[in-house]
DNA sequence: CGGATTTGACCGGCGC
DNA sequence: GCGCCGGTCAAATCCG
């Protein structure tokens, strides 16, 4: 490790943090990761990168230049500093609508309410409009004309349950949307239909003659109720497929059609959405996540995703209808400070609504957190002159969106009830404290059950189809049937970059938040035909500084020559000339910590060595295994540190790669690479 | 305009 | 059986 402490030296005055571990991991990638040392270990803690071979390997490469390591750890410490949700808080407020309208992928003119916003909501950034998006075809006149109203007092919830009690009197025959709030420590209100100040929303549909619905009435229904207070403004939009509603404290009602040309209306796109907020209570995660479990609509769902979603803070749950090849789809999200929670709905039933679900769920402690359309005429001839959503939505029938429940209810009460309970209840999942078995979790090195004896194989396959195809490839781990991962080779760094250059060229195809860390996963493969190799990238959750790259696979292909040589060149030219000063430089031309979180967290675009100028190599050099072990003029290359270890073994895999062996790593010849820009 | 990235959605294994 | 969650796909979008 001599040779190590030199170059680090070396590093040290330019690449304070980050050593390129391209050459080093294109020989681990490239050959037989086996050949590694198993463990390497240094005792300089300043600028110690471990290099993690999972499981059991781990390898900790450190410079011995402390006082640059210093440095280094002061530069990043800015960048450290990072406010790792900032971002999504941001992002999270203002333009809400804009962002739903945006999403909802329409530029409906909306009626602008702030004006006749009480002065107390305007005041309040976190009050939204809620609005209700309801299908092409029905008119806004029709509503104003109709009794499709939403009065202001009913879509206050109960101020300290924030449930919109259900009244489910059938003999109304009104259809209504009814959100209640889910808290289940507060189960006693949820009882309470009659109070004033947990009132139902309620879309009285009773006056509108189903005859003026055009077939293709029922694309999308999307309600949102805001439970701040009565005062919340509501208008209603509409547009070719929907109508948006926002309720203000003059009207019952605003309506406002969007202006589409028919031509745009697609009929194939059934969306049901029904937007309906709780509470004011801002649920927890895992109140989130409970909550989005009991949505109880008639329906049985099996959640099988829940995800982080752009624009929110609260993760959003996907459904699918468990009644075997019913395509039926639903969303549950939670935005705006889980104030308000949308549900989509998408696709039409092919079945019958199981009876007894919504039912007892609707008479039982069930039932708060509901949000429903209930009393739908199934008819569609609206009995008593009411026409409930679901008996629009038969206009969908047809074309096979079956929203019909008639003929599961003999009364055809049912419908559209989602309990969207902000339960704050003990069911409540539990995110931080679990760890799946994710690789990540391996990737510290702590444990691990891979060897990285290479198994030459299925690297083309994900790791899930390899579980499901190679079957064979389980074993008996520790007493619990694992499949055989793929061998991964995990790297530990320190950069203020997220990518690594690692002589390869990547391509992005994935970015992801996992459990225990907020910061967000990104996915690459590699570029070069016929070659799987893959690896993620991602930022410890306890150190911002620390970048986890996780290979997994093997190149079958050499290093492909870098690019922008000419602009590397010129960068390479300026790092090397001063280093501290380009490190100045780099800071300058860099993101400020926050924006180098946001941008590296969900929303932005990861920062590129590219794109941080001059300074891009600094933080992750790399050295193209052609670099060291044979040069390729064509790179722009930094006379590169190369991590001392990866002087230690000189593997040589199957694709030709040679990894450095005795030669210096000051070597001018060994050039940095600006990085393959691929990824960055 | 083509390639790269973003990001919502889906798949499927795993654990409870 | 169900929910969780990592991994992946792919359409939309961005960008050079």
């Amino acid at each position: 490790m001599g040779g190590f402490d030199d170059h680090a030296a070396f590093i040290g005055d330019w690449v304070p943090f980050s050593p390129s571990p391209r050459a080093f991991f294109s020989s681990l990638l490239v050959d037989d990761v086996g050949a590694m040392p198993a463990h390497m270990e240094h005792t300089n803690e300043s600028k110690c990168r471990k290099f993690v071979f999972e499981p059991q390997e781990h390898i900790t490469s450190c410079s011995s230049d402390e006082k640059d390591g210093v440095r280094a750890v002061e530069a990043n410490d800015q960048t450290v500093k990072l406010s790792v949700l900032s971002d999504q808080k941001m992002s999270s407020r203002g333009g809400l609508m804009e962002r739903m309208a945006a999403r909802s992928g329409f530029n409906a003119p909306r009626l602008n309410t702030e004006g006749i916003r009480p002065a107390v909501l305007s005041q309040n950034q976190e009050v939204r409009s809620p609005y209700l998006t309801i299908p092409a075809g029905l008119s806004p006149s029709i509503l104003l004309d109709s009794s499709v109203l939403i009065f202001n007092p009913l879509f206050q919830p109960s101020p300290t349950t924030g449930i919109i009690p259900f009244a489910s009197d059938d003999e109304s025959k009104n259809s209504r949307l009814m959100t209640e709030a889910a808290d289940k420590k507060e189960e006693t209100a949820c009882a309470s239909n009659n109070s004033s100040s947990s009132s139902i929303p309620i879309i009285d549909t009773g006056r509108v003659n189903p005859s003026s619905l055009p077939q293709q009435f029922f694309q999308q229904v999307e309600v949102s109720v805001h439970p701040d207070n009565s005062l919340q403004p509501q208008s209603i939009e509409a547009t070719q497929n929907e109508w948006i509603c926002h309720e203000t404290s003059d009207f019952p009602m605003l309506c406002t059609e969007k202006d589409v040309p028919a031509s745009d209306v697609k009929p194939e796109a059934r969306t049901f959405k029904v937007v309906g907020d709780i509470t004011g209570h801002s649920p927890s995660l895992d109140e989130q996540q409970n909550e989005d479990t009991t949505v109880e609509d008639g329906y049985n769902w099996r959640k099988y995703e829940q995800k982080q979603v752009k624009g929110s803070e609260y993760p959003r749950s996907y459904f699918k209808c468990t009644h075997p090849n019913c395509p039926v789809k639903k969303k549950i999200e939670r935005f705006h400070e889980g104030h308000v929670m949308k549900i989509i709905y998408d696709g039409a039933h092919n079945h019958p609504k199981p009876l007894p679900k919504w039912r007892s769920a609707l008479g039982s402690s069930n039932s708060y957190g509901d949000l429903q359309l209930d009393n739908v005429d199934p008819s569609g001839t609206g009995v008593n002159g009411e026409l409930a959503l679901e008996t629009i939505q038969q206009g969908l029938t047809a074309r096979g969106l079956e929203w019909r429940n008639d003929d599961l209810e003999g009364n055809g009460s049912p419908t559209l009830h989602a309990n969207g309970a902000l339960s704050g209840s003990a069911d409540a999942v539990d995110v931080s404290s679990t760890f799946s078995n994710d690789e990540d979790e391996d990737d510290c090195g702590t444990h691990g059950s891979a060897s990285l004896g290479y198994d030459g194989g299925a690297e083309d396959e994900s790791e899930s189809k390899r579980r499901k195809i190679e079957p064979y490839a389980t074993t008996d781990m520790s007493g619990t049937s694992k499949a055989i991962r793929k061998p991964r080779v995990v790297v530990q760094t320190t950069s203020e970059v997220d990518i690594l250059d690692d002589g390869y060229r990547w391509r992005k195809y994935g970015q992801k938040v996992v459990k225990g860390n907020s910061n967000p996963r990104s996915y690459y493969k590699c570029t070069s035909p016929g070659c799987n190799v893959r690896k993620h990238v991602e930022r410890a959750s306890h150190d911002l500084k620390i970048v986890i790259t996780t290979y997994e696979g093997k190149h079958n292909h050499d290093v492909p020559p870098a690019r922008n040589s000419n602009r590397a060149k010129s960068e390479v030219s300026n790092s090397l000339s001063n280093p501290i000063t380009t490190n100045a430089q780099s800071h300058a031309h860099r993101p400020e910590p926050t924006q180098l979180q946001s941008i590296t967290a969900r929303y932005g675009r990861a920062p590129s060595l590219s794109s941080f100028g001059p300074t891009s190599g600094f933080n992750s050099f790399g050295t193209n295994q052609q670099g060291l072990a044979g040069l390729n003029a064509d790179q722009h290359k930094f006379p590169v540190p190369v991590h001392p270890y990866i002087g230690h073994f000189r593997p040589v895999n199957d694709a030709g790669f040679m990894l450095p062996t005795g030669e210096s790593v000051s070597d001018p010849s060994l050039n940095y690479s600006n990085g393959s820009s691929n990824h960055e």
